[in-house]
DNA sequence: TCCGGGATGTTATAATATCACGCTCTCGGT
DNA sequence: ACCGAGAGCGTGATATTATAACATCCCGGA
């Protein structure tokens, strides 16, 4: 991600979160960043590590704090099987995304609209779902 | 899970292993017993305890092999967004499964062969797929 | 018998996540 | 201006989940 986009990104989170009424707070937005800069899932002790150098804190409960807070969001989304987080571009409101990861270089592409449940158990009512792909990406597999 | 299935599900477990190649060991047996036993998915902690009581040891190493064993041998999967896991009564060696948790009384419905990913991006090759719909079940709704 | 590998036991530690408490803002009401 | 409520955050401690590293046992084949 470019340094351009990422800026727009950070003012597209800004404008989108004063919608729903909430603050994008300095911790929140430089944790946002963070995940965005990254090119692939990123761990919360590793962003952790990444706040220090900042002004003093950087204890476990600031970065799930803000974790927590951009998740609800919409902006950021956890791989669950990876204990990791990824940055979302499309500020979605519902947490639901279908996440395909590639193994080798780590790279996340996101869709949505997934049709699936047609085979759900009889009368069960979904209201969160987890979807993640792991394997290789076009890229990987032919270089 | 009544006295009889079990048995018979511990016994076909076996079979199921004999045909790998592999053992299934007393400490993985009466894991993998533990886990069908319990009426949802299963930690591996509450595993150690209940494994206390038992031949001598039960440290965390004894049980997350066990279930990394029964995991590959396609007994047992793993609920990744609740780090827990529940027993399968379908044998199937790929680790591929949907699954539908009721979070109100966690009963879990495995189901197979998703379709889904018409929308993979273009090259794609999924090695490994997780999905699970959190929700409730009939049974929750009506009661 | 002797060896070799799989399985297990054992000790310690890593990695992930939450609790509990208190401080400081800011914002409205008075 | 004063107060009180609530959000946000700092801080220390702790809970939960998982693995590393090495020793030991056991069983089957040479
Ligand atoms: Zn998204
Ligand atoms: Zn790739
Ligand atoms: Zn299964
Ligand atoms: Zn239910």
């Amino acid at each position: 991600m470019t340094t351009d986009s990422l800026i727009k990104a950070l003012d597209a989170a800004e404008a989108h979160c004063l919608e729903r009424g909430e603050k994008l707070t300095p911790v929140r937005k430089r944790v946002l960043e963070l995940v965005l800069e990254a090119d692939g899932p990123v761990k919360a002790y590793d962003l952790l590590e990444a706040l220090k150098p900042g002004p003093g804190s950087a204890k476990p409960p600031t970065v799930y704090r803000a974790l927590d807070f951009l998740m609800t969001a919409g902006l950021v989304h956890k791989v669950e099987a990876l204990n990791a987080f990824v940055g979302c571009s499309h500020a979605h409101d519902d947490g639901g995304a279908e996440l395909y990861i590639c193994s080798d270089c780590g790279n996340v592409e996101e869709r949505h609209g997934a049709p699936l449940p047609m085979n759900a158990p009889a009368g069960f009512v979904i209201q969160r779902s987890v979807v993640e792909h792991f394997g290789q990406c076009a890229n990987c597999r032919t270089g």
